[in-house]
Formats: C-alpha cells, structure tokens, sequence
DNA sequence: TTAAGTCTTTGATTTGCATCAAACAGCTGC
DNA sequence: GCAGCTGTTTGATGCAAATCAAAGACTTAA
C-alpha cells in the first residue's frame, strides 16, 4: 500500500475534505488528531467523529464525501487516490474483507453515538468522551490516563450535542466530585474510571 | 443466496435478536418493519434504525449482535446462517464488494441521524423523519405519499431523541399549518413537501 | 514583560422539551 | 353494541441545558 501513498503535513484547522466534494481519495491518519463533522445551513455543527493515529478516512465508496474533515492539531497523513486504491483491493480480496470489519466497527460505534445523543444527559455524555478518549489512547499503545484532549471546548460540545458552557460546565462538575484532575497542556487525569464508568453506562 | 434461506413470519413486538447474542445469523426483510434498538440500564431506550422491504439485519461481521431488533409490524424475513454466508462470500468475491456498499450507505446514514440527533430541534427532526419514511417507501415502488406509519409514537420518540408527547404535539402542529393530513390507518399525507423539506434541512 | 487575541470558566436568565396527569379515540373480543 | 385495553392527544408544571453576558486564564508576538 505504501507505494500508492502520498504524504501530507497539516496544521490545526486546515480542511482535508469538504462534504459534497467528489470522493477521488482516502486517507490514513498517521499522527494528530482529526475531526469529521456534518453543518445545517445556519452554521450548527455536529461533529460525526474523531480520527487518531492508524484510522482511516473516506473509506467510503460513494461518489462523495459524507461530510467535512479538518485537522484539530498537526496532523501526519498518507493520501490514496481512490481509483489506484480500488485497483490493489482486486489485487488483494483479503485487504476487502479488512475494510468491511473496519467499516462494521464504525457502524457499531455510530450507533453507541446515537444511543448518547439521543437519551444521554450531560454529565453522562462527558463521561462517555472522556472513556473513550482513553480508550483510543490505550488501543495505539498510549497511556489511558492522562489523556490528551487536543480538541476545544467547542468540538467537545459538538461531539456531545451540548454546547461549549454545557461541556466546561460538566468538567468543572467531574473535577469537584474528584472524577477527574485537570492537568496542564489540555491533560485530563481519570482518577475514578469506576465513576466515570457509572456515568457513561447510564446506571 | 436463496438455496441457504429459511423463512420466517414474526408478529408485532416479537424479537428478532437481542443486543449482545452471538452473531449466528443474518437476515433479509421481504415485507414488514422492524426496529432496531439499544437501551441503557434504565430502560432509557435509542432507536438506531428502522427496516423495511429489501433490507439485511445483522451484516455487521462483529461476534455479537451490537443491538436488539424486533418485529413492528407483521414481518416476513429470510435468514442465513453466518457461516454459510461467508462461505458463499468466499465463492462470489463482488456479493463483498456490494456488501461493503450497503455498509457505506448505512455509515452515511448513521451520520445523518447524528446529525439530527445533536443538532436539530423536535420540529425539524420531526419532518426529518416523514420525509426519510416517504423516500424509503418511494425506493420500494410505493407512493411517497400519503405514508405508512407502522410504528408507534413511541418509537418515532425513541428514534428522534423525544418524547411520545412531544411527537404527538409536532404531529397536531405540522396538521395545524397545513404541512400534513393524518388519514385513518397510520397513513400520513405530506401535503407541503416543501415547508417539510425546510424544516428538515434547519433552513 | 506586556499587550492582544483566543479559549475557558463562571454567573444570570430563558426556553424547549420532559414530566406528570387526565381525557380521548381506536381496536379487539365477547 | 359494549367493555376493556392500548395508544394518542391535550393540558399544567418543572427542569436540564441553552442563551446571554462578563470575567479569567492561556498563548503568541512584539
């Protein structure tokens, strides 16, 4: 794969895809922090997911992009033109299969992202990110605490379907009950993983 | 694909699967609805999706079911068991590569829904949903209106992140300003496709 | 070091939807 | 045709989170 692949530097805010756009390429992340989000035409914004290391955008096989995508810190990643990209999956059917549990595994995690939206209160919501944050983090081989939060408030919120006062609001709650320690350099400590766990299952 | 079916009838509220059950089989609906669920301890309940006519349950290539579906209507479906499924993936390497496609679809969708779920308010979710109904029944030849409503309020509640209530209430509003007709038999007639069309884009 | 800009936190108030409650309308079976 | 049940609508009230507003706290650049 890597003889098809082109590499990409990108600074915090710059777009790598826009919704809509012909779909002529994907994308793997390979340092950073991405955000992939959906506008209505008055500028709300719901931020559909977050890309770390190893993941992969665009995998979708549509004519275009379902939604935006825009780096949230430095971001290292290798470009496939979409049409060569097809052409190694006829090579390799085993490379196929690999993307249908990638995509099964987005689909499950889509659906753990309406249950929060949908019936989660706040406190619940932020206890559910910050989890999975630490999660992510212990998947590609980092600590799960502290956790890096190179996101703002404000994609936070949008994640999460509250606002940014909402989001600082509910952390500053989690710090005060001891859930949480709030370190220098967006780090977050989970001092109570039992707690946080409470919370995101909704128990 | 027919040669490993076996069909089967289910009734309103029967279970199709439960949340966290081995994966052993999947399925095709040919006629009917059904609803796709998850819950939290509670019993504070998110509809991630709705089935008709034509569409596959359980295609995610995961070990365990990653939700709960249930018949809404009477339903008639085809199940194959996943092992025989795979190995006829195996024979007919492009049924893969229309699966993935499905699973792109579905990705796409998920996002829409988020999108409704975060950001949207009960009125635009609400004509969200009518006029996602009357797309679905126009893609399987029926009329995209006036539209069946197999479901409960509900479940249409449960779906949109709402309350039945507050469904109940948006219905009576949007057939105060003319934009639909409740007929007798769950059918609704979307007379301002337009104004519906409005609300749903939150423009 | 200081100044300007940006992001975050905190406070006061509002509001859309949830909750609680009761009446109403469709079905189903006798 | 009526009784009982289930699902829907309507009404009154409450509340979690949004909005509006301003003060702090970083970050960056001169």
């Amino acid at each position: 794969m890597a003889s098809i692949a082109h590499i990409q530097l990108l600074s915090p805010r710059q777009t790598i895809i826009d919704e809509g756009e012909s779909a002529e390429s994907l994308f793997n992340i390979t340092g950073g922090a991405v955000k992939l989000y959906k506008l209505l035409p008055d500028g709300r914004r719901q931020i559909t997911g977050f890309l770390f290391q190893g993941d992969f955008l665009g995998i979708a096989l549509n004519q275009e992009y379902a939604y935006s995508a825009e780096a949230v810190s430095d971001v290292t990643l290798c470009r496939f033109p979409r049409v060569r990209f097809e052409a190694l999956l006829d090579e390799f059917p085993k490379l196929e299969k690999q993307l249908l549990e990638v995509a099964s595994n987005e689909l499950a995690q889509a659906q753990d992202q309406m249950l929060l939206l949908g019936r989660k209160m706040a406190l619940e919501k932020v206890a559910s990110f910050l989890l999975y944050v630490s999660e992510r983090a212990r998947q590609r081989g980092d600590a799960p605490s502290p956790i890096s939060l190179p996101m703002s408030r404000a994609d936070i919120a949008d994640y999460l379907g509250l606002t940014m006062e909402t989001v600082s609001r509910t952390f500053t709650n989690l710090k005060s009950s001891s859930a949480i320690r709030l370190l220098p350099g967006n780090m977050v400590e989970l001092s109570d993983r039992e707690t946080l766990q409470n919370l995101s299952d909704g128990s």
